[in-house]
Formats: structure tokens, sequence, C-alpha cells
RNA sequence: UCCCCGAUAGCUCAGCUGGCAGAGCGAGUGGCUGUUAACCACUUUGUCGCAGGUUCGAGUCCUGCUCGGGGAGCCA
């Protein structure tokens, strides 16, 4: 019979950083990290998820403790005494007096005592957790999920909640998942020989969030300062190392903020976060430089102390036309910006993280809004080294009339957003607002090369396992 | 979606101009009085991604497909 106890346990954590107050009849319960034995003495790694580093187990008489059960990977409830040791690697352990076997883990085990490809891990996502990297990277990804909360709380922003299920792809941001009970094999047919949506569950056609910008404008525009954060869905067929079918962003959006009053949040924003992770994710962000890209902390550090650039697309053409630089697509004004051009103003001419604003209208999306010149529009994009582009954001189109004709020359339907243009219609202020891919935060802080290892399970095309 | 590369033991990979399927690691067994991914000895391991084709003979050459990786586009 095996008896747990759930609150008289000792984690792990507070075993390592001696915050405890007893030393005797110490209970520990966790995963066997690795386990040496030999005839009169055998170490176990036990681990409990609560900390980087495993509390090693002292079994001083192999043949009274059922170490033939034990393997890499077995579940153990573990009473014993610590013990405060000097000249060894750990400075405390357990010696331990009884160990019950939770749960063995038979040899077919998938997890080695070697390090693994994150391609192989991939494909066993369900076991991937319990490795080191996946493990930090889990625990950081929490932290800094907090950090986000954190910085917004403190500035008095209200965390708002936007709907999943959402009826229009609203600004073309992605296609959108469909989200539907019609029967596939036989949907009703109107008289167009088309689905009829209108005896959908909604009764219309419906999808999971893109963005929750819209929904964001609405509440900016009632308490003032916002920000969402939470999953949002694209049905693109991207297949890189930087896109994710499912991922979750932050938006948020300002009332009574105009752009250039934005940037200086933004970099408020990324500094705050990239602080917070070295000072209170030190052992993540120790692990990643040390083991997934050596020099990450450097370049985190950089980036704090460095004063963010800004420039208009205007001037950045010019220094990409001005650039002595072989580029694949070539550049001119009108022209979206390219990776290689981002990289190239962020990392060459620049070294260091830049904001370009005032792209021009005809490359951005509807509801950012027009300048005096009619021809650019009060975008921005943050862009930092290695990765190009981090953030973008905008100051939205606020005067009803330049609003409507806009979407009126997109050929949107104006009846199934009039919700939006009903803020400019009552009460309309300036506002602002901008997204940040979480998954990208946490992949330029780790370091990690593709987005699959930063989401515990991720979903891209093809690929929807666990 | 486009371009390039890849798929061989549980994992990482070698296998040349076509000729008997290999290594390291892991795992298993035994040994070892304090180990740090312990160490030493022995043992174990195959639908060569799938389907066709060429050939006396294909892991190797050809075609198609599937999946994975890198890059591009879309974007966060």
């Amino acid at each position: 019979m095996i008896r747990l106890d759930y609150f008289k346990r000792f984690k792990v954590k507070d075993i390592l950083n001696d915050n405890i107050e007893e030393y005797e009849d110490v209970l520990v319960m966790g995963w066997v990290k690795t386990f040496r034995s030999s005839k009169n003495i055998a170490f176990i790694e036990l681990n409990d998820g609560s900390s980087f580093e495993n509390l090693q187990i002292v079994v001083l008489s192999p043949e009274e403790f059922p170490l033939d059960d034990i393997a890499n990977g077995a579940s153990l409830r573990v009473e014993g005494y610590l013990d405060k040791i000097e000249g060894r690697e750990q400075s405390v352990e357990m010696k331990a007096e009884k160990i019950e076997v939770l749960g063995e883990a038979p040899e077919d085990y998938k997890l080695q005592k070697k390090r693994h490809s994150f391609e192989f891990l991939r494909e066993i996502a369900h076991l991937r957790p319990r490795t080191n990297t996946f493990s930090v990277m889990n625990r950081f990804r929490s932290k800094m999920a907090y950090a986000i909360h954190k910085f917004y709380n403190e500035r008095d922003f209200y965390y708002i909640h936007t709907p999943i299920i959402t009826t229009g792809d609203a600004e073309g941001a992605g296609e959108m998942f469909r989200v539907s009970t019609l029967d596939l094999k036989n949907p009703p047919l109107n008289d167009q020989n088309e689905v009829d949506f209108s005896q959908d569950f909604f009764g219309q056609e419906t999808g999971l969030t893109v963005s929750g910008q819209l929904q964001g404008e609405l509440l900016a525009t009632a308490i003032g300062d916002i920000y969402t954060f939470g999953p949002t869905f694209r049905a693109e067929n991207s297949n890189t190392s930087r896109h994710a079918s499912e991922f979750w962003m932050i938006e948020p959006e300002m009332a009574f903020c105009e752009l250039d009053d934005m940037l200086v949040l933004m970099e408020d924003f990324i500094k705050y976060l990239f602080r917070y992770a070295l000072e209170e994710a030190e052992e993540e962000i120790n692990f990643f430089n040390k083991w997934i890209d050596e020099g990450r902390k450097e370049i985190i550090e950089e980036i704090i102390e460095s004063d963010f650039g800004q420039i208009t697309y205007t001037e950045a053409i010019e220094i990409l036309e001005n650039a002595e630089e072989d580029f694949e697509f070539p550049v001119e004004w009108g022209v979206d910006l390219q990776s290689e051009h981002e990289r190239y103003l962020t990392e060459k001419h620049f070294n260091k993280p830049i904001f370009v604003t005032d792209y021009p209208a005809e490359i951005k999306a509807f509801y950012m809004r027009l300048n005096e010149d009619g021809k650019t529009v009060k975008a921005v994009d943050c862009l930092v080294p290695q990765v190009g582009e981090i953030i973008g954001g905008s100051q939205r189109e606020e005067r009803y009339d330049v609003l409507k004709e806009k979407m009126e020359n997109e050929d949107m339907d104006l009846e199934k957003y009039s919700w939006y243009l009903d803020i400019r219609k009552y009460g309309t202020v300036p506002h602002s607002g901008f997204g940040l891919g979480f998954e990208r935060l946490l992949m330029y802080l780790s370091g990690m090369g593709n987005i699959r290892d930063v989401i515990p399970f991720p979903r891209t095309p093809k690929s929807a396992e666990y």
C-alpha cells in the first residue's frame, strides 16, 4: 500500500536551497533522473520538477531496498535524513531509510541517460517535459507569463479576455480555422447551392480568433489601458521554425495614446521582460546560455543597455538603397521590407533594436492611422538583431470617415464591422496598440531556434499530436 | 505553398563505382565501499520510411508518395 503525503513532503528545491527547518524524517517524492549502484552503496538522483538540480539520495545498504525496480524514469517516495556534506559536488544529500517505488519505468523508457536531438524529443512530446531542457523551458515559460502580467499590472492596465470564437477574419491577419457543428459529409445548402451557415451553431460562419485587437480596442475605448494575453490561431500553411498554428499573443491597447507615446511603452516593455528574465529566471537563463546558445545572456544585457533607434520607413529605404550589400530582393519605396532588409538595418547599420515607423498605407492593415501625407500610416515594427521583427503595432485610425472609406476601398462588409465603426462614431479617441508573440519572446530570450521547442504541445501544419 | 537536404538498431550516425547489415551510445547480465551522463567485462539490437521500377542481384540507381530538417513567403 502506497502512502502519499502531499503536504508533508518537501520539495527538492527547498531542500537544496536550505529553506527547511527539519533534517530528520524528511519525505520527498519524484522521478529518478539517474541511478548508479555498486555492491555496498547506491546513488539515486531524484527530481520532482521544482528545480533543475536533483537531490542525491544515498543508499548505504542496497540489499535492503527495492533497487531492482528502480531505473531511469521511475517514480519514488523516499523517507530519510538530510546530510550536509563537504568536498563534493552537492552540499546536501539525503540518506535513504525507506524507499517505495510508486511507478516503475520498464527498459523501453524512451528517455535515455544521454543527449537527445530536439527533433526526436518532439516525437515524444508526452515525455520531453521530463528532460532537462524542457523542464527548464516550461518553468521559464511560466515565469515569463507572470512577468507580462506583472508589467501591465504595475502600470494599471486591465487584463481582458477577448473571444476565442469570432465571426470575421478581422484584419486579414491570416486564415481562420472554422468552428462549426454542421455535418461535414452532408451540410445544409442554400438556394445558391452554397453551405448554409444560417443553420450552423451560431447562425453564421465562425472561426477561431486570429487576433484580439478589434475587441481590445472596444475595451480600451471604455476603460482606458488594457491588454490581452491568450491563444491565437492561424490556419496558414506556414512551414518554418518561427510559426505555429496555435500560439500565445500579448496585445496591449491604450486610449488617448499616440504612436510616439506607445514607442516609449514598447521599449520599456521589452527591457522590463529582458531584465526580469535575467533577475528572476537566472537559473533558466544560465542554462540556456550554457547549453542552447552560448552568448545569449550577453545579447540580452546589450539590449537592456541600448537606446532603441527610431527611423521612418522612408529613411529605412534610403539607407538600404545606399547600402553596399547585395540583397536578393530589390529595394524601392513602396515595397515591404524583407527579412534580409530588416536584419541589415538592425544588425549591420544600427547594431541595436530599432523602431521603423510610417509605412506605406498599401502594405499595411486598414485600421492604421493615415498620416497627413496621405501615403503613409502610423505603423511601427520593432526590429531586433538576429530575429528581425519581434513586435508590430500602430496608432489606430480614429476618424470615422477616413476609416469607413478605407474599409470600403478594401471591399469589407461594413455591416459586419458596424460595431468597430461605432467606436469612432461615439466619443472617438486617439488610441494605439501592438502585438507581441509570446513564443517569439521565449525564443529570443532562450536562444532556442525552433518555435516547436518553446511551447509544450506545438500545433503546426500536419502535426497536432498529444 | 516554393527551393534545397535528409529518412539504415531504442538514440546519433557510417555503409565508396550495386555484391553476406556496421560502430558508438543506450538497454540487459555480472563485478566493484562515495558515485556525479560513474567505471570494468560480457550480452542484446534491423519491415534499411512507404509503393513501384531498372538489374542475375538494390540500403546503394530511377519515379511517385509520406514524414522530418534548413531557407523563402505569409506573419507574431
